[in-house]
DNA sequence: CTTTGACTTAAAGTCGACTTGAACTTGTAG
DNA sequence: CTACAAGTTCAAGTCGACTTTAAGTCAAAG
């Protein structure tokens, strides 16, 4: 629980090397931070920071719309309008992620229970779904 | 629904490139069509294929995950125990990721309702949970 | 005092998933 | 016959997210 974490402390936590803290920190999205001898040394908030980071991350954010969703509104210390319009969407974006993921799981399962022409029947339906979805939503 | 469709009225269904398509060829993600004066000729079945491609990609399964977990039992005419645990991971991972996104969108909502400190507080959270799931859990 | 191990920087390398570019062929329209 | 659009191959380039490498600094241990 102390604060005055070296790198490797901070790395060790997460799971990640030193090298990728120093690069979050080049890229904006770990504030600089205490020097002891030429040495990074991390406080707590760094901790929160990445905790926030790394899920995002696994929620399919990129390191580019971590900064902006969550740390963004530093810079220019609160632009509200635009940042709700941003996080609404992603808000939209997780749902429909989250549809997709439970329609892949039910293939899978499918799968395993080996009606083996599931494959086939699945892209079958796919394909005529998603023509209504294309006009719909944007994703990658 | 016509069957020999050219590169690009395959790319056009899915919003694809055609160096995409020549590309999951290339890698095995899809077989080589006919060919009609050089010119690759496709049909219906490779649509199907494209769109579990397509939906797994979404899903975030890498193309090799994809090729071994959909097309890779027909070079060895089904090895289905190797086939079954794979399969099985990856729906165990997906229930993981969708936990993750319903958290992601609560972390979002609260900092919308600009508690301000949601981002501290979550983190904090996050944090706490880690470390229990650590040893559970290897995603990516 | 030297060695060890953890830290520092800047620049270059890696990996997955494509895209782009260069050089070439082919069928159709004017 | 020429022009054009769409196809082909192969090699090289790109992008995000890091990692690796090389060369150097620094403090505690032997």
């Amino acid at each position: 629980m102390a604060d005055n974490l070296a790198i490797s402390d901070v790395a060790r936590v997460f799971g990640l090397r030193t090298s990728a803290i120093r690069y979050y920190e080049q890229i904006g999205i770990l504030p600089p931070p205490v020097r002891k001898n030429g040495q990074r040394r991390y406080e707590q908030s760094a901790l929160f920071r990445l905790a926030v980071v790394q899920r995002a991350q696994e929620s399919g954010f990129t390191l580019d719309e971590i900064r902006e969703l969550f740390f963004g509104f530093r810079a220019a210390t609160r632009p509200p309008k635009r940042w709700h319009e941003l996080s609404e969407r992603k808000i939209a974006e997780l749902q429909l992620r989250m549809k997709r993921l439970k329609l892949m799981q039910t293939l899978l399962k499918q799968m395993q229970d080996c009606r083996c022409n599931a494959l086939e029947d699945c892209g079958k339906k796919l394909l005529s779904k998603s023509s209504k979805e294309r006009n719909h939503a944007h994703l990658r």
